[in-house]
DNA sequence: CGTGGGCTTGATAGTCCTCAAGTCGGGTGG
DNA sequence: CCACCCGACTTGAGGACTATCAAGCCCACG
């Protein structure tokens, strides 16, 4: 019996296929199609073809934005190494976003049949599956919320809680000097800021001894004090 | 064979249960548990409680919100007559939003094992419940970009065209004279505005000829300029 | 070394918020 | 039936936050 609602708190489900059973694994085996690498801010999903592609981050880091009236773009969700690209897609259907490298990128094209094939004979990681989406549903409506209540110091804050617990979840990681390969204007775009301020609030932080951006990476020197900000309960650190 | 990611845009995913076939009607009927009655402005869900509780609204208006740093509030989504309540919740396990009643609201109450039975033995209700909760986070997405990237003429005429379009999905509505439950508050809360200045913006569009909202309904004057301002290319009125 | 992209910083302006007072309308109790 | 009352709406003035525009800097890269 697998458990569907169960309760567990599992945010952040990621290897989707590990501990599946033999069926998981054999599917995720056979339907790997290809592997693709791509340089730094190159396309790898256009708006509208997605739905049909589905790939599973082998190394390196992306993000899925939308445009907006043809000028702005608003970046949804980062996507770390070892997360699904597509998924929510291909269960929709269709959707209006892309996906772009952030950082050069490795990435393994899997047959969107999978989805299909999960939902027939394997229930259990189709159970996965969902959750994987529900989960990435969970993550945008966060930043929605941070967007529509902070004001710029708590959206950065937001931020950098968010991508340093999704990378200490999956791996050890030292909180003074973690990987955060966004240059300004990706959280600009993410967080309905501009570049300008995003930079002048990055100053704000740093001198407030809460975090410093520097170099691509991240050094979180007062983390109670940046999950306060972030709107996060202090007891759920 | 049931279709899972086959591109049928269907964004508007209502009625999950309609045509699904002796099993669906079946497990809809065994598992619809009891009716509430709700008066305006009333908790139907409280932050945390989610996962077991699952409802079809029978009548009147909700919607879905976070609280922000125990002080504001985003709303993410509205639910209207027909469609489910916390079927997203019931997938992830828990998140943490509330559902209140905007209207006087009926719904019945669906056991929330009727997820875990359909990922069993019903895969097409399966692929239903979520392309349902696919729609959902496409909804939540739209919305995000558009407070991201739009100002507040923006905003608004994407929340009026979006309640509009989701009302005339389902049933025959009147673009002259449609349903707007909302007050300036929930405008506010769900565009990430303030109530004084969502006001002063329907001023600016009611003078503009381009949608009025008066006494608990909408008018949309100039339906293909609401549709430039919101965002959304001309082609997929 | 030249070059280009990203970063940094300043000055200015605009959008939106805050606070507050006044109005309106519907519901309630006398 | 009327007076009251409360919540929602409306509008104004002032201020805070963020955008815009522009220029110079720095560094990586060819």
């Amino acid at each position: 019996m697998f458990d569907v609602g169960s309760g567990r708190r599992d945010r952040y489900t990621q290897d989707v296929f590990r501990s599946v059973g033999d069926g998981g694994s054999a599917l995720l085996e056979r339907l790997t199609l290809r592997s693709v690498n791509l340089p730094a801010n190159r396309l790898l999903i256009g708006e509208g073809e997605i739905g049909n592609a589905l790939y599973r981050i082998a190394r390196g880091w992306g993000y899925r934005y939308r445009v907006f009236a043809d000028a702005s773009r608003q970046i949804l969700d980062f996507l770390l190494p070892g997360e699904l690209v597509g998924l929510g897609a291909a269960l929709l259907g269709v959707t209006d976003h892309s996906v772009r490298s952030l950082t050069p990128l490795r990435a393994s094209a899997l047959d969107a049949r999978l989805v299909a094939e999960a939902f027939r004979g394997e229930p259990e990681l189709a159970v996965r599956l969902v959750r994987y989406v529900a989960a990435e549903a969970d993550r945008v409506e966060e930043l929605l919320t941070v967007i529509g209540c902070g004001d710029a110091v708590e959206r950065l804050a937001f931020l950098m809680l968010s991508l340093y617990r999704r990378q200490a979840h999956r791996s050890r990681v030292d909180p003074l000097d973690t990987p955060f390969p966004l240059r300004r204007q990706h959280m600009a775009d993410a967080l309905g800021l501009t570049g300008a301020h995003v930079n002048r609030t990055l100053n704000r932080l740093r001198q407030d001894g809460v975090a410093i951006v520097e170099n691509r990476r991240l050094s979180i020197r007062d983390l109670p004090r940046l999950a306060a900000l972030a709107g996060v309960p202090t007891a759920a650190i």
